[in-house]
RNA sequence: GGGCUCGUAGUGAAGCUGGCCUAUCACGCCUCCCUGUCACGGAGGAGAUCGCCGGUUCGAAUCCGGUCGGGCCCGCCA
C-alpha cells in the first residue's frame, strides 16, 4: 500500500512503500540516504549495504530520479531527528528501491531560494511546479475555486457554460478570431467575457447565473493581467434594479476570502462606497490603495493669492504630506521628481518640516500666511515633507496619485497582512478624449444611465452618471459590475448620443437588443478578476506567479512553442491565406 | 506603437570609471574517497567565443551605435 511522505511519520515500524521524486542523495559510500519528496513533502531514505539491490539502484539516483521505495518506517534516535522537517523524527529503512524513471541534469535548480529567470521558469513549468511553493498555489487555487463556488451555489446562482466561440465585439478590447471553415470569409471570436450571454440568460428567465468564465483578450499584458486569457466569477441577478443589491450579495465571500482563507486582516467591516470623482480627488487614482491614507489636500483655495508662479498659474493645487519623509536624501527626491514627471509634472515642489520650520527651495516665494495655511491644511509635523502638485487637474490628480503609491511603497505602507477593500461607484458614463475632444464610454455602454432617458438628454453628458460599480482591493481593481440597459429605447438612446444610429446598433448587438424587445426583466450583475483576486490574496505582485502555464510578456508559450506556424493546407481549408501572400 | 531596464559556463551571481580577465564565486555536472547525513563532507576535473552584429581603440565582458530576447511602465485593456 503507497504512502505519502508526510503520512509515514504516523507509521513507526510499518512496512511502507512510498513513491516520489529525488529530492537530494546523499553518498557516504557505505550507507545513502536519499530525502524522497512527494506532493505532500520530504521524507528521509535510508538505504544500507545490506539491500544489495537497492543499494546499487540509490547509488545510481541523481536529482529528480523517480523511485518506488519499499521498507521500514524506524523512529530516529534522539541526536537523528531533524527538527526542520515534518517527517525529520523517523526514516524509512529501505528493503526495495525501483528507478521508475531518470532524469537528465536539471535546466533550473528548483530548490534553493535562487529562482531562475522567468522565461525559463516558463520553459520548464513542470519542473518549476514542482517546487513547495507552486505545489501550495496549486492548491489553494483549487480550494479558492471551491469556496467561491459554494457561496455563490449557496446563494441561488447556477452555473450555466456560454459559448467559447462567440462573435467580434468591436467596442471592446481586440478579439481573438477564429476563422470559419464552413462559412468562407467569416469568423468567429473568442468571448472578452460572457456579457451578452449572460444578459440573455436573464431574458430567459434564469434568476440567477456565475460562470467561472474563460474570456479573452488580445491586448497587452502587464504584471497584474494575463496575456490572452483570464478567468472571471462572472455573475448576473434578474429584477434587480439597484447595485447595492449585487454589491451586499457579494461582499460576504470577499470578506471570507480575505479572512478565512487568506488568513488576513480587514482594514474595515464595512466597505466603503466611494464615488469615482471622489477617489479621483482624494486618492487621485480610480483604485486607490485605502490601506494607507496620505491623502490629496486641496489647496488651490488656500493659496489662490499667492504670487509664487508655479502655483499661481495652475489650475489646480494639491499636495500629499508623507510623515517621516524628511529622512529622504537628495537623490531619493530626485527619483520621486522623476517619477513625477513621468506621469507630466513639470516638477516637484515640497516643503520640509524639520527642527521646527520649514525648509524648502520655495519656501521664500511663499508668504508667511502661506505657509501656515499649508501646514495647517496638511496636518504637516516635523519630519514630514509635503510634496505638490500644481497643473491641470487632472495631471495633478494624476501626478500625486502615483506618488502616493510610490511613497507608501517606499515607507512600508502596505501591510500584506491587511486587504482593504472598496466599492468605487457613480462612474462617468461617458468620457471626453483629450485630444480629439470626442465623447467615447467611460466604462460599459451596457450599463444603466442613472435617471434612464431623462437623465440621457442632459446638456452635460459628461455628467451623466453610469449605474456602473468597481470592487478595489488593496489598489487593484478586481470586480466590475453595474446595472444593465434593459430597455431597447433607453440602449439606442445611449448610442445615439455618440452618433451612433439603430442601424450600428442593430448589427453589433442585434441578438441581445432584439431580446430585450421581448420582456427583459431588470437585471445586474458583476464579475470578479479571479487570477488578480488570488494574486493580492496570495502576496504575490506579479500574476504569472499564480497561473499553471501563463504565457510571457509576448503572449508566447514558451514551453509549448504557441503561437505556431501551421500547414498551408490548414490555411487553405479556412480560407485563409499563408503569410506570404 | 513608445519609454525605462536587464542579457557573463547548465543555474544564480561578481567583474562592467578599458589592460594585471589566461573572466571570479556558489549551486549543478563528471571521476575518486567516505556508515549518520539531512542544502553531508573531502580530493580532483570538465564546462563561457561575456545575447548577436558593427564601431571606437595598440587593446573591449567593460565605451558607442544597431539588433534580438526578457522584465517593468505608458498607450491599450467597452
Amino acid at each position: 500500500m503507497r504512502s505519502f511522505a508526510s503520512d509515514t511519520v504516523h507509521k513507526i515500524n510499518q512496512t511502507v512503500t512510498v513513491k516520489g521524486w529525488v529530492n537530494s542523495r546523499r553518498d557516504h559510500g557505505g550507507l545513502i540516504f536519499v530525502d524522497l519528496r512527494d506532493h505532500t513533502g520530504v521524507v528521509q531514505l535510508v538505504v544500507q549495504p545490506e539491500q544489495v539491490d537497492a543499494f546499487k539502484a540509490a547509488g545510481e539516483l541523481r536529482d529528480e530520479y523517480v523511485l518506488a521505495a519499499a521498507g521500514t518506517v524506524r523512529e530516529r534516535s534522539e541526536e537523528l531527528k531533524n527538527p526542520h522537517i515534518p517527517t525529520g523524527t523517523i526514516e524509512i529503512n529501505i528493503d526495495q528501491l525501483t528507478i521508475l524513471n531518470r532524469s537528465q541534469p536539471l535546466p533550473i535548480q528548483i530548490h534553493g531560494e535562487a529562482l531562475a529567470n522567468e522565461d525559463l521558469r516558463l520553459k520548464y513549468r513542470f519542473l518549476d511546479l514542482r517546487r513547495p511553493k507552486m505545489q501550495h498555489m496549486l492548491k489553494k487555487r483549487a480550494e479558492y475555486y471551491a469556496v467561491m463556488r459554494r457561496y455563490v451555489e449557496q446563494q441561488g446562482f447556477i452555473e450555466i457554460a456560454t459559448p467559447i466561440l462567440a462573435n467580434s465585439s468591436p467596442e471592446g478590447a481586440r478579439d481573438f478570431l477564429i476563422p470559419s471553415r464552413v462559412h468562407s470569409g467569416k469568423f468567429y471570436a473568442l468571448p472578452q467575457a460572457p456579457q451578452q450571454f449572460k444578459q440573455l440568460l436573464m431574458v430567459g428567465g434564469v434568476p440567477r447565473y456565475y460562470q467561472l468564465a474563460a474570456c479573452f483578450r488580445d491586448e497587452d499584458p502587464r504584471a497584474d493581467r494575463l496575456y490572452g486569457e483570464f478567468y472571471q466569477l462572472d455573475l448576473e441577478m434578474s429584477f434587480v434594479e439597484d447595485g447595492e443589491e449585487v454589491r451586499s450579495t457579494m461582499e460576504p465571500l470577499i470578506k471570507q476570502l480575505a479572512t478565512d482563507f487568506a488568513g488576513k486582516r480587514l482594514m474595515t467591516d464595512t466597505i466603503p462606497r466611494i464615488p469615482y470623482r471622489e477617489a479621483m480627488e482624494t486618492y487621485g487614482t480610480d483604485k486607490p490603495d485605502l490601506r494607507f491614507g496620505m491623502e490629496l489636500v486641496e489647496l488651490t483655495e488656500v493659496l489662490k493669492a499667492t504670487e509664487f508662479g508655479v502655483f499661481k498659474n495652475a489650475e489646480c493645487v494639491k499636495a500629499i504630506c508623507v510623515k517621516g519623509a524628511s529622512t529622504l536624501s537628495r537623490s531619493q527626491i530626485d527619483s520621486f521628481t522623476d517619477i513625477a514627471k513621468s506621469e507630466g509634472a513639470g516638477g516637484l515642489a515640497y516643503l520640509t518640516y524639520e527642527g521646527g520650520e520649514v525648509k524648502s527651495p520655495i519656501a521664500k516665494f511663499l508668504k508667511p500666511e502661506e505657509l501656515s495655511a499649508i501646514k495647517q491644511a496638511m496636518g504637516a509635523a516635523d519630519g514630514d515633507i509635503v510634496f505638490f502638485g500644481a497643473d491641470k487637474r487632472q495631471v495633478v490628480n494624476k501626478v500625486l496619485g502615483r506618488l502616493r503609491n510610490e511613497f507608501a511603497t517606499h515607507f512600508n505602507l502596505k501591510d500584506p497582512n491587511i486587504i482593504a477593500l472598496a466599492w468605487i461607484v457613480d462612474f462617468p458614463f461617458y468620457e471626453q478624449d483629450d485630444k480629439t475632444g470626442k465623447l467615447d464610454f467611460g466604462h460599459n455602454p451596457f450599463s444603466m444611465p442613472k435617471g434612464g432617458l431623462a437623465a440621457l438628454q442632459a446638456e452635460d453628458k459628461l455628467g451623466i452618471i453610469a449605474d456602473q460599480y468597481d470592487m478595489v482591493m488593496n489598489g487593484y481593481e478586481i470586480c466590475s459590475g453595474g446595472v444593465r440597459n434593459h430597455n431597447p429605447e433607453v440602449l439606442y438612446e445611449v448610442f445615439s448620443v455618440l452618433g451612433f444610429g439603430r442601424n450600428y446598433v442593430d448589427a453589433r448587438f442585434g441578438g441581445m437588443i432584439n431580446a430585450f424587445k421581448y420582456g427583459a426583466p431588470p437585471h445586474a450583475g458583476c464579475a470578479f478578476g479571479i487570477d488578480r483576486m488570488f494574486m493580492v490574496l496570495m502576496d504575490e505582485d506579479n500574476i504569472r506567479e499564480i497561473v499553471a502555464f501563463p504565457k510571457n510578456g509576448s503572449g508566447v508559450d514558451v514551453m509549448m512553442n504557441s503561437p505556431s506556424v501551421v500547414d498551408d493546407a490548414q490555411l487553405k481549408e479556412l480560407h485563409v491565406r499563408s503569410v506570404e501572400d
